[in-house]
DNA sequence: CTGAAAGCGCTTACAG
DNA sequence: CTGAAAGCGCTTACAG
């Protein structure tokens, strides 16, 4: 406590050096020298202990023990080729549906030996690519990455490397990947659906497609099908692609959308951060939700509930992506089939922030010709 | 997309099969044959390009290039006895707080070659032991960790491989661990003397200490620090020890405390996610935000200045922490000293959410005796 | 079931 | 500045 300086930031006098030798650490030669058996044996012992008689197996483990023996991963990687290692690269661990994924990926590759090497890429394909060339080169023994629009050198590089693949929150991809995810063209289209019986006929889409985006890309096309389908057009300016999905985004995207097309009843909004900031948006304006005005999400993280109104949304199920991708995973890396598609259920969460438009009979009848 | 089944959640028919045999990756001993090296040089050209002639480095430069070489890591890291690895175990990744610092760190260290092990405790030290014991056995180059409390084993076991270590978001350590962080005691210290001054006297706190936490545990003594120098005391009743920091979470506490503590004007909770939902239940319940009560949060995540009426809190600086523990630990891994403390400032944030106690003087004055 | 030995792909003293 | 060779700590055919 006392070597914390009161200026800020401060840097306290200790020093923290790099450690100093001491007793050296165990190899796996030392356990079969205590143990009187050979290299072979006492790794055979470890590795495949039904291989081995049991007492000596007994012999070698005590030796283990003795040791506090830890096997030298990277020896072991360079020998058998295998690094029980993962890596995965995700868009960014802002968003709590990553956040989450990853999280259940790391305990379900845990679970089996394996351990997890994480990267972020910003949405940015070339990053992306370089995250992934670290990786291959590290020696993961298979990758898990996001969508299906990668930096067009990416894919050749796996593959050259021969390492498995998997990709995340996408159900099917072009480029014959598993995939692991839901149906987000789909998710979109039933959520629009949704407003449509509510009447709404007039709507303005929030999409965080600023930055080049399969996902956001195929829920801004769910919701295109199901109005176009009612004959209904989304003129280019009711749609904004803001390039960050979050709540000040949103909040933005909100205003300028609200002003420019006041007669909107229905807004979709692509992440639910930048949902949460359409409806602190309306409220600041004094637009009531959902009365004058309805907003939905997509993710539903744990704010969506707590909103005022809490949002409607669509759920994914994230951490059930990131246990699935790592099983998957893993069983390609141990040769076993696993199926190309994972289609997960996206349900669509009704919540307080959706409603009726307005006097929708008054709006549609309204003869256009009278207003001019 | 055709083969995507229908029903959910499905296994399209499609299999992926593990990768099938190509052209084999490079090697050093390829790349030195085609440039008419020795492996050494290979070896040098590519490591210390300036210990070999120009003319050589370039020709082993182009056969690098022309193979597409990718040194193996697991070999290097095998040779040299170091892996350009570090571990880093956070308690979740579904506080922004540690999100932002791991991908500030994976930065940090990706910008000087190091890859970035990742893997969370779930706040339980056990959990925490084994994933260090794991990244150990793994090689990792030194460990970045959070906090000052420990499983037993833990630190022992790390000194035992002599790998060093950083710990993050306390700026001190009693346990001799080099520490970038803020003083989480000294924060909550100011911030419940701006209570103090703006009348604040009868205080309730949702303290997130469920969960052996000893951040939370220090934001909790600044609180008591700064009340107890005014004479006032907060009995137990009015502390709420939350098992997770969850709006949800925070919302029950709240609820909890204003039915118990009707009086009580200023409440303390030490993560913004339980603020977030203290604001939501008082907001539910009819009790305006700050004219009846004040609330305040810590951490300052995005959301904390978009919920209505914004928080009041303190800004944690979590990008500069992953990126002060990325340099720092590379500075000791490379044999350099750092400094034993790093202490950065953690700015109080006042916005809405807090205002003047409500006519203090008559509740202060109102003569005890008369309410019996 | 066990052991001796080669080999994984690099780095790095040690000579030259 | 360059090269031949040993060695990092394991695994794994290959014999026995």
């Amino acid at each position: 406590m006392d070597n914390s300086d009161k200026k800020l930031p401060s840097h306290a006098k200790g020093k923290a050096e790099p450690p100093s030798p001491g007793p050296t650490r165990a190899k796996l030669e030392d356990v079969a020298s205590l143990a009187k058996v050979s290299l072979a044996t006492a790794s055979r012992a470890i590795n495949q202990p039904d291989i081995v008689r049991p007492a000596i197996r007994e012999r070698v483990l005590r030796a283990v023990e003795m040791l506090a023996y830890t096997p030298d991963r990277a020896a072991k990687a360079l020998s058998s080729g295998r690094s029980h290692t993962v890596g995965a690269v995700v868009p960014t661990l802002g968003n709590a549906i990553f956040a989450d994924g990853v999280e259940a990926l790391e305990v379900g590759l845990g679970a089996r030996g394996y351990t997890l090497i994480l990267a972020h890429s910003q949405y940015d394909p070339a990053r992306e690519f370089r995250q992934i060339r670290s990786m291959l080169e590290y020696g993961v023994d298979g990758l898990v990455l996001v969508g299906d629009s990668f930096a067009p050198d990416s894919l050749p590089l796996i593959r050259q490397h021969r390492r498995p693949l998997v990709t995340t929150y996408v159900c099917t991809s072009r480029q014959n990947i598993a995939a692991i995810g839901i149906d987000n063209r789909r998710a979109t289209y039933g959520m629009t659906r949704y407003l449509l019986e509510l009447g709404h006929r007039e709507f303005a889409v929030i999409a965080n497609t600023g930055m080049p985006n399969d996902r956001s890309k195929a829920r801004l096309d769910g919701i295109l099908d199901a109005i176009g389908e009612q004959g209904i057009r989304l003129p280019p300016d009711r749609i904004i692609e803001a390039a960050q999905p979050t709540i000040v985004a949103g909040r933005e995207a909100f205003r300028r959308l609200r002003a420019a097309h006041p007669g909107v009843t229905a807004f979709l909004c692509t992440t639910d951060a930048m949902a949460v900031g359409a409806v602190a948006e309306a409220r600041r304006e004094g637009i009531r939700v959902p009365e004058d005005v309805s907003i939905t999400g997509f993710d539903d993280v744990e704010i969506a509930g707590e909103t005022d109104p809490p949002l409607t949304t669509v759920r994914v199920p994230a951490a059930e992506i990131g246990t699935l991708a790592a099983n998957q995973l893993i069983r390609i890396i141990e040769g076993e089939p696993i199926p190309m598609s994972t289609q997960l259920e996206a349900t669509l969460v009704i919540r307080g922030s959706t409603g009726p438009v307005a006097a929708p009979a008054l709006r549609k009848r309204r003869p256009r010709a009278a207003v001019v």
